[in-house]
DNA sequence: CCTATATTCAACACATCGGTTGATCAAGGG
DNA sequence: CCCTTGATCAACCGATGTGTTGAATATAGG
């Protein structure tokens, strides 16, 4: 399996927890650090820590270093690179609808 | 936890596996059997139905009946649910940037 | 009816995930 | 220097996910 698949499989995996999608929506308002964002949580620190590890292993968020704080900052090309994927289908199959509605209207008119 | 919240659990878990997402590809290209989805894969129909269970579950894909066959068909507006999801924040972020690259140019303006 | 085909159910194995606690590392501040 | 704070590592646990095999169900079709 190609990099690029994988990155996917692990984008689209860390989106699918409700804990890392309250912290992507944070991180979209500005950086924030491990504790910051545990915060609005009740689970330790620990487990935060290991939910940011997995965005980070997704490319979704990059770190940078503040003294002791490992700021979290959101990578907007990669949420990019997951809409793109999904609208290559979506758009395909609306594609398809539209002919489909195409056909029928015409067969509708033949009947008349 | 709301209704919506946990179909983007699943929706966004659902892609997170290669299988699954290659499937969403086949099926952007027209309704699939699970014998035909099942094809391409070096697994068992009976692993491939329980994904489609899976993408059904999660609102992805709907099944109709055609004799003994179970087609399935791609739902586009559930893929337009998940990148409206992602897009809220990524062009949170991406405005985000434009003023910081503002204040930035502004400063910089300032000390020549 | 009987059989073949399409699909699903049930039970199991094994890996991964998401949480915990306790220890450890690294940077700052008296 | 020492102590506090921010963050991570390691080991463990229960739940969930993904695959298997074998049996069951349902429809098609001679």
């Amino acid at each position: 399996m190609s990099v690029a698949e994988d990155q996917l499989d692990r984008a689209f995996a860390a989106l699918g927890d409700p804990v890392r999608r309250a912290m992507i929506a944070r991180l979209s308002r500005g950086p924030a650090t491990v504790n910051e964002l545990a915060e609005p949580f009740p689970i330790t620190k620990q487990a935060v820590s290991r939910h940011i590890q997995v965005l980070e292993a997704a490319g979704l968020i990059t770190r940078t270093r503040d003294g002791q704080r490992r700021p979290c900052h959101l990578v907007p090309a990669a949420l990019e690179a997951l809409t793109s994927w999904i609208d290559e289908y979506r758009l395909e199959t609306e594609r398809r609808f539209r002919r489909l509605d195409a056909v029928l209207q015409s067969v509708k008119e033949q009947e008349q």
